[in-house]
DNA sequence: TAGTGGTCTAGACCACATT
DNA sequence: ATGTGGTCTAGACCACTAG
């Protein structure tokens, strides 16, 4: 029936056919991440690029010899990473721009240290105090019960750039006060086994007061970044409650959305 | 085999057995959206508490009379949007905490008017300039191409709140100056048929200038609250450039973030 | 040992967009 | 009319957790 007789179709070639993916099927990782991870790193670096069709579900899933929903559930991981659009009745295309970095909860240490900015902190207290009406209710605890609360200054090349004051669950960890001050508070959660999932923050600015300003090494009434936040492990019992206040001068929040659909 | 003999098992319930479940095989919403809609509700109006189990996926879609892949997926769901959680060898259940906004691609309008603020906005500008170079940069042009420039006051109860500065590609769409004035940018992309899909934000702090000042109502030197934003459609285009200012007295951002895995 | 979710298969039919 | 993704089925085996 094909117009063009036996001549082999002169289909795009879906720029996929000149990748190759190799699959280990006695491996731990599952088919469809392995195939996800591939793709993303053909992306990443080029071989894929923006508005390129992907090839339908179909034939890739014969050529990669994996079944169809298999296949389905590596297009769609990327999909929800915001790397790939699907739309129906024309396929699958890398979306057109260089978005990469996604949407992450946070890490003021991380933020630094990935910029290569060296950052310091200095542990002010570290004790067990009793909650506060308000640190209570953000931890969902009785008022008056024991929680750890943490204050530290945090610098970079020797200037202050936010001081951070944290409430967490009583008996949770111990926190140690020498890790502390080469580490984050969240890398230190991690590897005591505790997950974050999802966190709740209220971002906003003030003037800061003289005792801010000193701490900070800021004239009184120069503009701070605030940050509330209160964060839950995987089954949504809160982990940490914290009030940060950022130099505006030195810090700003910078993050990556995506849109629920 | 069973111990108890002929005893009908003793089974928690799972808390589910009282839910009913309507799916419609007819309508043309899939079986998987209905059920994880249902899900939800029952969810959110107390049927289902936190931690309580939801029974295994096998029993579930017998039950339902689906396949334990549609059950998979409506299950899936609601954990993507962190409401439930898996655990292998034990079961799924709800998470512990009351966790319900999602994130948001938040549009100042659609904030305000939720919180029954009645905001007014000023349209202040909206005309075709040539681009700048950050704007051009933003929005992926070439510097000096027209683009359309959007200055907007923002007001609730007769009392400023931000300034909005946008910068949209040109012919994406004419902007109607009226009806700016009574709902917000996002909502008058949407009923253009663009969807946004993801965004790239950065929120600091600074002292207000004399005009900021001047417009917004405040002292000079009063601390503002900004916001860098450009957001994509679904196919990683650019949409939209905007440079925010918010009354930090009067607006704080309020958000919930999802980690990912 | 039993039960759970995690993964995978090999099909099927439908809705939508393009030609 | 054709080809695409969207949905759905009815199984299967495995890994992990619990008692």
């Amino acid at each position: 029936m094909a117009k063009t007789g036996e001549r082999a179709r002169a289909v795009p070639g879906s720029a996929l056919d000149a990748v190759h993916f190799a699959l280990d099927r006695s491996s731990p990782v599952p088919l469809y991440y392995q195939l996800a991870q591939q793709l993303e790193a053909a992306i990443e670096h080029g071989a894929l690029a923006p508005g390129n069709l992907l090839g339908n579900e179909i034939d890739l899933s014969t050529r990669l010899g994996l079944s169809r929903p298999t296949v389905r559930q590596a297009i769609q991981s990327l999909v929800d990473k915001g790397l790939l659009v699907r739309r129906r009745g024309v396929g699958t295309q890398v979306v057109h721009s260089q978005v990469k970095r996604p949407l992450e909860l946070s890490s003021l240490y991380d933020d630094l240290e990935a910029a290569g900015q060296g950052p310091t902190t200095d542990v002010l207290r570290n004790e067990r105090v009793p909650a506060t009406a308000d640190v209570a209710a953000a931890l969902g605890i009785a008022e008056g019960s024991e929680v750890t609360l943490l204050e530290r200054l945090r610098a970079t090349h020797g200037q202050p750039v936010a001081f951070l004051c944290n409430y967490l669950p009583p008996a949770l960890l111990d926190l140690d006060t020498d890790r502390l001050g080469t580490t984050g508070l969240y890398r230190l959660l991690r590897s005591a086994g505790i997950t974050l999932h999802s966190a709740r923050q209220t971002v906003g600015a003030r003037s800061a007061t003289a005792e801010e300003a000193a701490l900070l090494t800021e004239k009184e009434g120069a503009a701070l970044l605030t940050m509330q936040r209160t964060a839950y492990d995987d089954t949504g019992r809160p982990v940490e409650y914290g009030t940060h206040i950022y130099r505006a001068s030195r810090y700003a929040f910078d993050f990556q959305l995506l849109v629920r659909s």
